[in-house]
DNA sequence: GCAGTAAATTAACACTGTTAACTAACCATC
DNA sequence: GATGGTTAGTTAACAGTGTTAATTTACTGC
């Protein structure tokens, strides 16, 4: 019976290649900028093939970023914790924005592009809220963590809250260099510096007074 | 010699008829939603009579961008000013965050849109830096108020750097709000919360210790 | 060798932005 | 008033898009 693990192999490698194609021209095109026509030619398919393994362009794309959350918490996982709270969140940020910038096509479909709200399958719901899998639910943790070590301010209790916070401000550094970076609009300071001045005033705003760290 | 003057304005008007056609449409279905063909077909012309008007579709939508700048410029400059310098930068960063939500497709096309970096032309250049007319600049000039009244740590006196941060703040509240409050995977708290929580940990974190104003 | 299955193909549809060639209306001039 | 020039607006067409239906091809199990 190695016949249909044969298939099955070969079925998943010709995904892979799909994935693989579409993924190295996404990374440089942008969405909007491939066609299906192009992912086939890169492989030597016709474009219609990948429908058979994908149901439609959003599909194939929603399949990349999938691996791209994968890759983001990898990125967040394989990065030495300190131990101190405040550090630790430190890090967080400036991971994920090391992400955003290393990856800018990816980041700008997995958190700038408006998606229709898709419905989570078996496979998203296994992920969430896993902080081991899921980077939204690590933050989370780590910002509870700083909670319960009372590091912050009194009215600065709510993990959910402040979660969203701080991944908004890294959100807002890299996002706005992705899409203003090259705008002469702008006297643009480099993206370390901005980092670094965001990560610094948001923590420091939330720590308790006295406590002003570093 | 009225005839001249007949014809602009006709012609103006017409151009007009087609921004505002194209910008009706834009909002509800954002760009790649929107065809010339659409825009033709609600002022009931050919499609091709846009071109005479509009290079290409780039350039109607940079136009409608340039309009939705004067707008946002308009907000901030409608919105009572307080006369603290800190008081001050959190009412433009409501403001700002306001502007977002009641325009999220604008605000995508004007701030979530990689574009390629358009060489600023006459009309961009007399905005450009002029704080009534330039919101960034407006926003700068807040920030050198606030660095001049002595309000800020030692280590925060550029001001253009802050500025650049405490943009990116707001912007990462609206942008990933617009890009992502829909998505089941977070528990999501109200737009004003995040808003409001935001300015007050940036701001707080801008201060000298000891002012913690509010 | 034959039936069945599933991958992959060709042909086509209804779109898209955009260009070239043309029409029709208007104006200034002879 | 006829003539030529300017220009807003038209039609027809091109090359490209995502996607579907029908068809071919290749291979397996019997």
């Amino acid at each position: 019976m190695g016949v249909k693990e044969r298939r099955e192999r070969e079925k998943s490698e010709t995904r892979d290649k799909i994935l693989d194609a579409a993924r190295e021209l996404f990374v440089t095109e942008g969405y909007e900028g491939v066609s299906m026509r192009r992912v086939a030619e890169k492989i030597e398919y016709s474009p219609t093939a990948i429908y058979v393994y994908f149901a439609d362009k959003n599909e194939l794309f929603h399949e990349l970023c999938r691996q791209d959350f994968a890759r983001l918490q990898e990125v967040m996982q394989s990065t030495e914790m300190p131990a101190d709270p405040i550090d630790r969140l430190r890090q967080i940020g400036r991971s994920y924005i090391q992400f955003g910038a290393r990856f800018p096509n990816h980041y700008v479909f997995m958190f700038m592009t408006p998606h229709p709200a898709q419905e989570p399958d078996e496979e998203d719901r296994e992920i969430m809220g896993n902080p081991e899998k899921d980077a939204y639910a690590m933050l989370k943790w780590a910002v509870q963590e700083a909670i319960d070590a009372g590091c912050f301010r009194d009215e600065v209790q709510d993990a959910e809250l402040v979660s969203q916070t701080l991944w908004a401000s890294a959100h807002g550094v890299i996002s706005l260099n992705i899409a203003k970076c090259k705008d002469p609009w702008v006297e643009w300071r480099p993206l370390e510096d901005r980092a670094e001045m965001m990560l610094d005033i948001t923590l420091r705003g939330l720590l308790l007074p006295g406590k002003g760290g570093k």
